[in-house]
This record gives structure tokens, C-alpha cells and sequence, in this order.
RNA sequence: GCUCCCGUAGCUCAGUGGAUAGAGCAUCUGCCUUCUAAGCAGAGGGCCGCUGGUUCGAGUCCAGCCGGGGGCACCA
């Protein structure tokens, strides 16, 4: 479409510059002008080509003249009207608006170029010790839209969530049941499986309030914690009472959580443990391999003594001129994987965990089929329990690169894994693949002191002076993520119910719930990753403005004009087609055919954004682009220049239908990679 | 000490080295007899943290400062 012009246009360009110039080009710099008038593509390329022509042959050329030659070449080809040269010398490129807008009014199939390889994308990953809070949502809402719009690339992905099951915050809890309240495992049961008939009920609930309790305990005692680490241990060894316990709990809290993002659309193809990575001995093996590849030394002397390390970069402190200082800085920066007493630490079992996830690590989980999720997909779950794994799973793992979200706090660990990883690929190509790896590091959320005062923090004078104020689990200071959800829905039932009372209340709390998923999504993504997002409630629950529910209202505008038309697109496609080239430019010329054809140019856009958000890994991009057409769109729909139900020239209802038509359904399309849905009345 | 991120309108944030730096919110002024108010039009509001440098061109790249937040465990 339009990115294909673009394409086929740079390409010209870099023939027109051989022939003129005699100068080869790799690629050329474009840009969309400020301004519909400018033109629809500009190139700057004439102020580089001067430069490089004087360093060529000496000779001074002025861009304006340079563009001028290019511009000669240019301007006859298909697909452009006219090129113009502006300013110092822009060469500035004005689109036949007629055959590009034709192009669009065919919606092409929505397959892609299918890419070879597999990416597994990692997110939400929360301690299964408590309920989710609106941080955790945030990194669900990332990593669910990146791999949607990832998948829009052609990408094949597989999304994992890895639950972290015998860590210190489930330990934590197995505590603080055990030893606060002194409870069997059939009386937690008791409690996690007791009728909700409140939220504060469920029993992820249950447990944030536990957690912040034993970590108040603890500090009570410091002794006491050892008996977190017993506990730990217990939980680690597996086959006790404890475990049993400790394996109760996250499991349930791991239903709340799918629960939870299950009302956000957000689901998993595989839920990976840490209790098999332990007892299916993921790790002996990775060793074996970072030994044989060099990956990690054992280290006989300096302060990592008995170690088994990962070199930190080489060649860092050459520069110096050598002192004592320099070998022991370097060896500062050392990763320990094996610690002396021949335990490994966390990185060490990430890095095998990330090994197997690219098919390299000789081992397989077995898996067992946890649950259907609320679109009747399959999500699977890994068991060390071979008896209970399924026959018949499908393949996991063997990707060709994985992505990460996980909080910027991580980016330190994250970095060794890739170290490794990348270590121990065996040849170039297989190290470009998974070099493509990432950490797609985001920002946390905190609050503001308006915020923690609303969930009834008392705040200390210094407290009160910061910005923000980070959410703490162990203090039980924190936007629950549910609790948030169902304000927004109950806000969002309030608004539907008085604006549509000709609908059933099933109808209207679905409404209402599609609307507080559109808020809330849209809320985490109009935000970069690298922005730390400072909660506010009154700025999450709106719907006016930059919000999902603005981009939802807008689709359902453009719905309703074909609705109150009562003709179908496919009839009014039929129209179209037998308009003659020079009918359909007629629309596009004055100053209504600019507004017109500005608002057809930027819908025909959602690809290239498509393009760089997947690149970047930054959803927002999509997030930002679906506003813009959606605001463009809402200043065109009140112009009383284009009222299209009344409009008495039929040729031109013909042209102006077919434009709210693509961009009806290039929204669509941004609002589904951004997982909102639009609801059939507002 | 080393390192990463952030600093743009009153507030919250966008801004692939290019043209007159944008949006939402907030404030003010208008617009519901409609395909249209979860909306639109208009107004005010800016040493893009500071100082240098590179460049035809810097909010964007480089260096150094200033201010804020992370990270740098034989923790996970």
C-alpha cells in the first residue's frame, strides 16, 4: 500500500542518484511533512548528496538543484501526482490520491509474510503468593500486546508465564499459615475454596494481607527468619508436608491470577514452574554445557575464590595504566553462577531455564493440560511428575529467541542470562538469531501521595514531599488489580446505564466491562516503557479525553453512519468501482479533497506503525497511533463540510463512505492489537 | 565509585537528526432540533534541566555538569 510506494520510490531514487551522481546509496532517509500541503513523503537527501558530492569531485552543488535533478526523474513514475521542491531543498512527494486511495477501499487479506522461527515471549510471571496489582498488570498488558502485535508481523509466539512456586514469597506465606496461624493444609483449603461473595473474600486477598503480616513478623524477631529458611528449603526439596502446602497455595493463587488477567483478555499458551526446573535438574545439565563451552570458569583465586563465574567483558579497564586497581575491578564485575559451597544462584538457574527455552538445554518439562481459558484456548502447565504429564502436548520451547518482560530492576540478571546464551550458540548464524533476544524492560508503577492516602497509607512528612511512593508488597501498599477493574466497571455500568436503557443489564454490564478493559489497557500503554508511571486514580478511571473508551466511541461513530445508511460495505464497494479515476480525484482536490485525503493518508499508515512498534518492542506506538486517526477522524465527522448521510451527490456519499470505511477498519484493527474490544453500543 | 533510565506547557506525557516543538488533563469562551456531546471549535500557556561540541540543520547525537529514580550480593 502506501508503505510499498514509499518503498518503491526510495528505490528509485537511489537508481536516479547512480545515474546523476554516480553515488551509491544504501538507503534513503523519509519523512511525512508537517503539513498535507507539503506533500505526502519528503526526502532530505538533497543536503547530504551536496556534501557528498563536493567531497567527491570538488564541486559545489546547491541541494535545491540537486533535488531538482532527482525531482526530473521522479515525477513521472506510477503512484506519484507531482514532486515539488521546497525550502532549502526538500524534494517533496505528492501521492496520486486517487490510486492509492482505490488500493485502500480493497481491503487486502490481513495474512502477513509468515517469519521463520519461533519467539517466546515471557510476561506476567507474578510471585504466586498474593494478588496482582495494577504494576503487575502492567507488565501483562505489555508483554499480551507486544506478542499480539508481533504476531500481526507474521511471528510465530508462544507465550509463557513462569511461576515462580518455590521462591521466598511463596515460602514467606507457607509461613505465615504454619506459624501465624497455625493452619492445616485441609483448613487452607477451607479458606481458598470458601463461596466469594466479596472481593476481599477471594483468597489472593487472603494472602496480600498474610504476606504483609509475616513480614511485619519477621521484623518483630530477625531469628525468625530462619524459619523462612527452613521453610524454604522444604519448599525447594520437595516431597514433605511443607512443599505440600507451599504447592497448594501457588497453585490457587495462580488461578486467582489467571482469573484476573483472564478480564483483561490476557492469556498463556504454557505456565513454566521453578519446581521442575529443580527436580527435572535443568541445571546439572546447563552446567555441563557452560564448563565444556568456556561460558564459566572456576576461579582459584581473588575474592571469588572457589567459584564457578562468568567473566565480566573483556578489554574493559585497558585504558588504565595499570595499577593493583585494575585486576580487582575487574573481577569485581564478575557474575557468580556457582557459589563455593557448590550451590548455584538464581542467574544460574534463569540461564538454564533460558536454555531449554531455546531448545539447547537436552532436556524437556513434561506438561499436563491446566485449564481451557476464557476463549476455550488451551494453556498448558509443566509437572516434573512424568505418570502425569500428557502423551500428547504440543511442542514447547525450541524458539529462536525469547523476550522478556520484566521490570527495568532486572536489567542487571537479564543481561547475564543473554551472556550466556549467546555464549554457548555454536555457529554466526545462530548467534544472530538469539542475539535478537531481549529484556524488554519497563517501568515501574508507583504512586501518587494522593494515591497511597486513598488506600489508607499514612504518609510521613518526607513521604509526603516525594513525588512518588513505591508500591511494596511486603507492606501491602498497592493497587490491587481487581479491586481497580471493578471500579472501572462499576464507573463505566453507571455511564452505559445512563446513556442506554433500551438494552438488558447483561448487556449493559458486558458493555461496561469492555469499556474498563479498554481504560485500563489503554492507561498502560499510552505510556513509553522506559516512563514510570505515578498512579493516580482519578487519571486511570477516565474516559474522556486520551483514553480507551475514546478510541472505542470513535469505531462505534464510524459503525453507526453504516448502520444509519443500511446498506452494507460490499454494496457500497460496488459504488465505488464504477467510478471513474478522474471522479474519484475530483474528491481529493480543494481544500475539503486535502482534509479529505489526510485522514485516508494517515489511516493507510497502521502498517509502518505496526512495523515499528514490533521493532522496537514499544506497543505504544500503536496505542498513540490508534488516537490520532481516532481524534483525526472525530474533527472530520463534526466538518460540516462532509456529512455523508446527507450528502445529495452520490459520487461523492460514494467516496466519503468508502474513506470512513477504511478507516473503520484500519481502527479496528490498531484497537485489536491493542486488545480492545469495541462494544456495539455506547 | 561504576552503570542504566528520566528531566519538554500549571499537571501527566508524545516527539525514526530535518520545515512554525505536539497531545491529554486543568483554566477560560462557544456548540446538543444531530450520521455528532465518552464529542467538536477557539483562547491562553514553552531559555525542550544547564554549558560546550559535532552538523547545512540538534528537543533528538557526543562530552561535562545539575536534579530525580533504579541497578551494581557466594539474595531471589
Amino acid at each position: 500500500m502506501a508503505s510499498s510506494l514509499t518503498t518503491e520510490i526510495k528505490q528509485r531514487l537511489i537508481a536516479l542518484v547512480r545515474e546523476n551522481f554516480a553515488l551509491e546509496l544504501e538507503d534513503v532517509v523519509s519523512e511525512i511533512p508537517p503539513k498535507t500541503e507539503l506533500g505526502d513523503l519528503a526526502f532530505p537527501l538533497a543536503f547530504d548528496l551536496a556534501k557528498r558530492i563536493k567531497a567527491a569531485t570538488g564541486e559545489k552543488k546547491n541541494p535545491r538543484e540537486i533535488a531538482a535533478k532527482l525531482a526530473e526523474g521522479l515525477k513521472t513514475g506510477p503512484g506519484v501526482a507531482r514532486v515539488e521542491i521546497a525550502g532549502p531543498g526538500y524534494l517533496n512527494v505528492f501521492f496520486d490520491r486517487a490510486r492509492t486511495f482505490s488500493q485502500l477501499a480493497n481491503p487486502q487479506s490481513a495474512i502477513r509474510n509468515p517469519q521463520p522461527g519461533k519467539l517466546i515471549v515471557e510476561h506476567t510471571s507474578i510471585n504466586p503468593n498474593k494478588a496482582a496489582h495494577i504494576g503487575h498488570v502492567r507488565n501483562s498488558v505489555l508483554g499480551d500486546t507486544t506478542a499480539r502485535i508481533l504476531k500481526a508481523t507474521g511471528e510465530t509466539v508462544e507465550i509463557h508465564n513462569y511461576i515462580d512456586n518455590t521462591g521466598v514469597q511463596v515460602a514467606d506465606v507457607v509461613v505465615g499459615f504454619m506459624h501465624l496461624e497455625n493452619k492445616s493444609l485441609a483448613e487452607i483449603k477451607a479458606i481458598a475454596e470458601r463461596p466469594v461473595t466479596k472481593r476481599e473474600d477471594s483468597f489472593d486477598y487472603y494472602c496480600w494481607e498474610l504476606y504483609s503480616r509475616v513480614g511485619q513478623w519477621y521484623e518483630g524477631d530477625k531469628t525468625r527468619l530462619q524459619i523462612r529458611a527452613q521453610t524454604l528449603h522444604e519448599i525447594e526439596e520437595g516431597n514433605n508436608a511443607t512443599a505440600e502446602i507451599g504447592e497448594y497455595i501457588s497453585s490457587r493463587i495462580v488461578d486467582c491470577h489467571l482469573e484476573t488477567m483472564a478480564r483483561l483478555d490476557i492469556s498463556y499458551d504454557l505456565l513454566a514452574r521453578e519446581s521442575e526446573i529443580l527436580h527435572l535438574h535443568f541445571w546439572a545439565h546447563a552446567f555441563e554445557k557452560l564448563k565444556a563451552s568456556g561460558a564459566i570458569v572456576f576461579e582459584t583465586e581473588g575474592r571469588s575464590k572457589g567459584c564457578w563465574v562468568m567473566r565480566a567483558e573483556e578489554g574493559r579497564g585497558d585504558r588504565e595504566t595499570g595499577g593493583q586497581g585494575e585486576t580487582e575491578s575487574e573481577h569485581d564485575a564478575d557474575k557468580i553462577i556457582v557459589r563455593s559451597n557448590g550451590t548455584v544462584t538464581y542467574t544460574g538457574k534463569d540461564i538454564a531455564y533460558h536454555l531449554w527455552k531455546l531448545g539447547k538445554l537436552g532436556l524437556d518439562f513434561h506438561y499436563r493440560l491446566l485449564r481451557h481459558d476464557h476463549h476455550g484456548r488451551e494453556v498448558w502447565i509443566t509437572t516434573g511428575d512424568e505418570a502425569a504429564g500428557s502423551k500428547s502436548h504440543p511442542t514447547f520451547g525450541n524458539g529462536t529467541a525469547f523476550l522478556n518482560v520484566i521490570d527495568v530492576g532486572q536489567s542487571y540478571p537479564q543481561a547475564n542470562v543473554k551472556k550466556a546464551v549467546v555464549a554457548l550458540a555454536t555457529s554466526v548464524e545462530e548467534r544472530a538469531r538469539v542475539a535478537r533476544s531481549a529484556h524488554l524492560a519497563y517501568e515501574k508503577v508507583t504512586l501518587t501521595p494522593a494515591a497511597a492516602v486513598e488506600l489508607g497509607t499514612e504518609l510521613s512528612e518526607a513521604d509526603q514531599q516525594r513525588q512518588q511512593i513505591g508500591m511494596s508488597g511486603r507492606k501491602g501498599l498497592g493497587v490491587k488489580a481487581d479491586d481497580l477493574i471493578d471500579r472501572l466497571e462499576a464507573k463505566a455500568l453507571a455511564e452505559v446505564q445512563s446513556r442506554n436503557t433500551d438494552i438488558s443489564e447483561a448487556q449493559q454490564q458486558k458493555i461496561a466491562r469492555q469499556i474498563a478493559v479498554a481504560a485500563l489497557r489503554y492507561f498502560l500503554l499510552k505510556y513509553t516503557r522506559t516512563s514510570i508511571i505515578a498512579f493516580d486514580f482519578e487519571e486511570a478511571l477516565k474516559f474522556r479525553g486520551e483514553t480507551g473508551p475514546y478510541l472505542q466511541y470513535s469505531v462505534r461513530r464510524l459503525s453507526n453512519i453504516f448502520s444509519e445508511l443500511g446498506r452494507s460495505t460490499d454494496d457500497v464497494r460496488g459504488d465505488f468501482a464504477k467510478l471513474s479515476p478522474e471522479e474519484v480525484t475530483a474528491q481529493f482536490s480543494g481544500e475539503a479533497g486535502d482534509t479529505l485525503w489526510s485522514l485516508v493518508y494517515f489511516a493507510s499508515r497502521l502498517d509502518d506503525t505496526v512495523q515499528l512498534s514490533a521493532s522496537t518492542f514499544e506497543p505504544t506506538h500503536v496505542a498513540k497511533y490508534a488516537f490520532q486517526l481516532a481524534d483525526q477522524f472525530n474533527t472530520f465527522y463534526q466538518d460540516k463540510r462532509f456529512h455523508i448521510l446527507k450528502e445529495s451527490d452520490p459520487k461523492r456519499k460514494t467516496v466519503l463512505l468508502i474513506a470512513v470505511d477504511v478507516v473503520r477498519q484500519k481502527l479496528s484493527q490498531a484497537l485489536s492489537l491493542l486488545g480492545i474490544e469495541v462494544p456495539e453500543k455506547m
